[in-house]
DNA sequence: ACCACGATCGTCT
DNA sequence: GACGATCGTGGTA
């Protein structure tokens, strides 16, 4: 195995100190961590493989821009380890890691996940019916990984650092489920966000993250991306 | 009250 | 590659 994608003990939840940094920090170790989701049918594990950082009051992407505080975007103003969710365009859902102390706005967008066993996969097709063909099509897309683990905003603010949630993180590296391949596809490119133009010079920061090679990211971007290490 | 728009996706050409 | 779906949100009046 190249590297371990966090310091954290193997298997457990993720501490709440994991959150107690910038979004920035976040994104790239959010990478290959468990999102464990409860659901009326059965659990869901799989692995976070695509995240975007959007951080601070002065990222132009961001829904907090400007220190906008209003009652979608109160929980990103809120401490670390909350999941903040909102609907886009009237239709479909996106999950965030709030990260940072309170009062200053930072999340992650988590873009793609993969599922860490067959059993998670026939659950995540069920929910996302006759679409998902190839694995982008399963849960490559924000939106889409919220259908497949069948998220909406009833979830919003949920602890994602308690046992007791329906929704969670947990470190890498599960015994019984090895977090990462072996070929060297836990090589970690940045490349600029997906679909903020209207975020000017914020536009084309290289704060997205995600796994070479690996089936389930939304957008490969040949040109852009580089290696992080 | 009104209105423009979006951290997307599926379908069609 | 282009386009429409569909509605909550935030800005403006």
């Amino acid at each position: 195995m190249k590297s371990m994608p966090s310091n954290f003990s193997a298997g457990g939840l993720l501490p709440l100190s994991f959150y107690a940094v910038s979004a920035l920090k976040a994104a790239p170790r959010l990478l290959g961590q468990t999102l464990v989701r409860e659901t009326e049918e059965g659990e869901i594990r799989c692995r976070i493989v695509e995240t975007e950082s959007y951080g601070g009051v002065e990222d132009k992407g961001s829904h907090a821009y400007g220190g906008r505080r209003t009652a979608r975007t109160e929980i990103m103003f809120g401490e670390g380890g909350a999941a903040y969710i909102y609907l886009i365009y009237g239709m479909y859902h996106c999950l965030n890691v709030v990260t940072g102390p309170q009062d200053d706005p930072q999340a992650v967008l988590i873009r793609a996940v993969e599922p860490l066993t067959p059993g998670d996969e026939d659950l995540m097709r069920a929910y996302r019916g006759s679409l998902a063909r190839r694995p982008m099509d399963l849960s490559g897309g924000p939106g889409k990984l919220c259908r497949a683990l069948n998220i909406d905003k009833s979830l919003n603010g949920v602890l994602l650092h308690s046992g007791d949630s329906p929704l969670r993180l947990e470190a890498a590296g599960t015994p019984a489920e090895p977090p990462a391949r072996d070929d060297g596809s836990d090589i970690i490119l940045a490349a600029p966000r997906i679909n903020i133009a209207y975020a000017a010079e914020y536009a084309e920061v290289p704060w997205r993250f995600y796994y070479q090679d690996n089936p389930y990211v939304s957008v490969v971007d040949k040109n852009r991306a580089f290696l992080i290490n």
